[in-house]
DNA sequence: CGATGAATATATTGCTACCATATCAGTGTG
DNA sequence: CACACTGATATGGTAGCAATATATTCATCG
């Protein structure tokens, strides 16, 4: 624990916003997208509250939230076990985002004001040339805080709040899979063309850039379920 | 305080499935959704746990699993507002639920078992009953835990995570609203058409009669938007 | 005298430490 | 080999402290 520096009056804490309950979870969620925590192992509040260096409690919380998300499991009084990687699910997962996703898109396309949309283009552009220089995990950053701020633009935070951990799950799946058959320029080409058929309003061309998307997703969970076959 | 009664030796629980914490957030769900709660009070964490004559502790995790949801607005260290009814919002509830709800009825109808099938023709069978008794309260009873069965039989955990925080708020607004101009009976009805559709394995009429019955409760709730012009 | 602003008081959540109970692995025995 | 027992360990839950946001009081000034 840090000591307090006196240097200022009791109030040392100006800018603090963010609880321990939500840095536990941004920083369990990172863990476990990275396979830091590796898919079916076991842990115990003690022992990510420890590796954390936070407190019991938040880490309850955090873990108890990323159970409603299907990230990791509970087991009453034995322990908490990071989800598996169950293939055949990613397609229920997909499943629901193409219906998400589309009608982000849309919305998107409609309601973006003029900021969002420079914004979105030069997401695109960064996407791009992520896919091109072929980082992997860059391009899975750029990809995913572009589809985090395109459910902003939306304008629908149910929408938004469904689909967040959607998005946590899948990009767990790329960074696990993508190493072994994924083409990162394709991916990136695809979603650079959907950032921009929102930036342009076109809600027709972005509904139809997003079931591209999901298509190619779909076909590539199905290429890796097969793939032992 | 209520102090323990000691009738029975320490061991008094021998088939408690459910958590306190799961209690806390049934009972609080559904003091909210029949405004006991009333949109825009402030509580705090021990007056609901006085209430329930439940501990702060899993009265405080039901809490935070309701803000993720948008039911409550946790102020730190001032307290715990009851999410207002934000008309104009449920118009954005109904635009995520038309997407969820025509995914889960196709899907329902396409992987629901002998058993389901007549399961949900009795449930329609009930509904009708409920709206043409012209019982109200029962028949939101009926239509929501039909629907949350639906969900199940769609076989897709993900997409019935997703829609069940929407069907909360949607239920608190027909709770609020119906007396004022709903007419129970044709929802009994619309909702109607949709299980049987599901019933017979017919996923397009399914999908139809989902969105029919999405568009008949915009429609309501834009009448209710322009109710006072 | 009214208004304004600072000091104080109160109430609330965030978090820690601790206890109780349930589960599971391992072990010994019939 | 099956089964009961036991110990270790995990989460579920309680009690209480600390930090802080808001409301209140009161002095001061125009």
């Amino acid at each position: 624990m840090p000591a307090a520096k006196k240097k200022s009056p009791p109030v040392r804490t100006p800018a603090d916003k963010t609880s321990l309950s939500e840095q536990a979870f941004n920083r369990l969620e990172e863990m476990i997208v990275t396979l830091k925590l590796p898919p079916g192992s076991l842990w115990s509040e003690a022992s990510l509250s420890e590796t954390l260096g936070i407190g019991r409690t938040p880490v309850r919380e955090a873990v108890q939230r990323m159970a409603e998300f299907h990230m990791v499991v509970v087991m009453r009084r034995h322990g908490i076990r990071i989800a598996e990687v169950n293939d055949q699910e990613q397609l229920l997962v997909l499943e629901t985002r193409r219906e998400l996703e589309r009608l982000i898109a849309t919305r998107a396309a409609r309601r973006a004001n003029a900021q969002d949309k420079r914004t979105l283009s030069t997401m695109a552009q960064a996407l791009l040339a992520a896919g091109t220089a072929g980082d992997l995990t860059e391009m899975l950053r750029h990809y995913f805080s572009a589809k985090k701020f395109m459910a902003r633009c939306a304008g629908n935070r149910f929408s938004e709040q469904a689909i967040a951990p959607l998005h946590t799950l899948s990009r767990r799946f790329y960074f696990m899979h993508y190493q072994e058959l994924g083409d990162i320029e394709v991916v990136a080409r695809l979603h650079a063309d959907l950032l921009r058929a929102v930036a342009t309003g076109d809600e027709k061309e972005a509904a139809a850039a997003s079931d591209r998307q999901i298509d190619y997703a779909e076909n590539f969970a199905k290429r890796i379920i097969t793939r032992g076959f």
